[in-house]
DNA sequence: CCAGGCAACGTTATATCATTACATGGAGCG
DNA sequence: CGCTCCATGTAATGATATAACGTTGCCTGG
């Protein structure tokens, strides 16, 4: 469960468990943890939100890496193929992932006003959708399940 | 339940009933149901699946109808807006919906296949999501759910 | 050593999706 | 009529994503 996105905390905690274990994972799947997918990846986690990949670039660009798109959509391919990071279709987004390497089925929890984002994990055959899915024999292969709203923290702030 | 978008069907039937209930709905809330909503609503209505704005771009100007971008999307925003239709995030595209008017949280099972798209229904409170939400605070006010995967038909196809 | 294969990366150009901004026109109304 | 409102016409631009092709560096079989 990703309620800590809302909420503070000692976020390096965060930053430093991912990065050990990805390169964890890294290691163990002779996958090449690059210096750029490493950069790509690292800028992601400073914040619990998701970022488009242009802005990815630019902060490449700003830290003196040459940058065109395909920079950072590759380095994209790569975090999301494995799991190290997820695209919220919602806002054609990327965002690090809270379990990397897992093979999960995330969905995600969008605050509209702070803009952070808490990952959850679901059972796609599980609940409505599975149902539905089940019922008429469509084989789900991948989901997106994405709720926008208004975190505790925010709604708190607006009721007042 | 949208089982019957995949199976074949009198589709003059689902197209019909869509433009009367919306017609009524439109009479009833006053709202302007003008030629080029009607148009481009008619033309997502040709097939269960998901239309990107630029397609429904050219069939209008296959159509003699001028068409700078913002026609179709202005279109679609009121279709959207009013839930005559919906959009797949996933795909960047957009469907007719098959409940038109009725307030609902659309669930969309996506065939990689053959591109049909079933809509199905959740109660967003519910659920594995509606779970997560409540465990942290989190007020849902939309959401997007979609499975991509293979229909029943697509799936027996490929099997043989 | 060195040729060949392969994966990552550099770079240009282009494709695809979406919005801003401003002008025009017609319906409703005092 | 003069005004407002809403829908539409149109040009320009912004935002997101991929195609295509060349280069580099590493590994490996010969
Ligand atoms: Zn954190
Ligand atoms: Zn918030
Ligand atoms: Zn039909
Ligand atoms: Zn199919």
């Amino acid at each position: 469960m990703g309620s800590i996105s809302f909420e503070i905390h000692d976020h390096s905690v965060c930053t430093d468990k991912t990065m050990q274990e990805v390169d964890a994972y890294c290691e163990t799947h002779k996958l090449q943890f690059t210096p750029i997918r490493r950069k790509v990846l690292t800028i992601m986690l400073e914040e619990h939100r998701a970022w488009g990949a242009y802005e990815i670039l630019d902060r490449l660009r700003s830290e003196g890496q040459s940058a065109q798109p395909p920079v950072a959509y590759r380095a994209l391919e790569f975090l999301v193929k494995h799991r190290f990071a997820h695209k919220i279709e919602r806002l054609n987004a990327f965002i690090a992932c809270t379990h990397p390497g897992q093979h999960h089925a995330p969905a995600f929890l969008i605050c509209r006003s702070c803009e952070k984002v808490a990952e959850a994990h679901t059972e796609p055959s599980s609940g409505e959708l599975g149902a539905a899915a089940e019922a008429i024999g469509f084989h789900i292969e991948r989901t997106v399940i994405e709720a926008v709203g208004l975190c505790a923290t925010c709604r708190d702030a607006t009721t007042q």
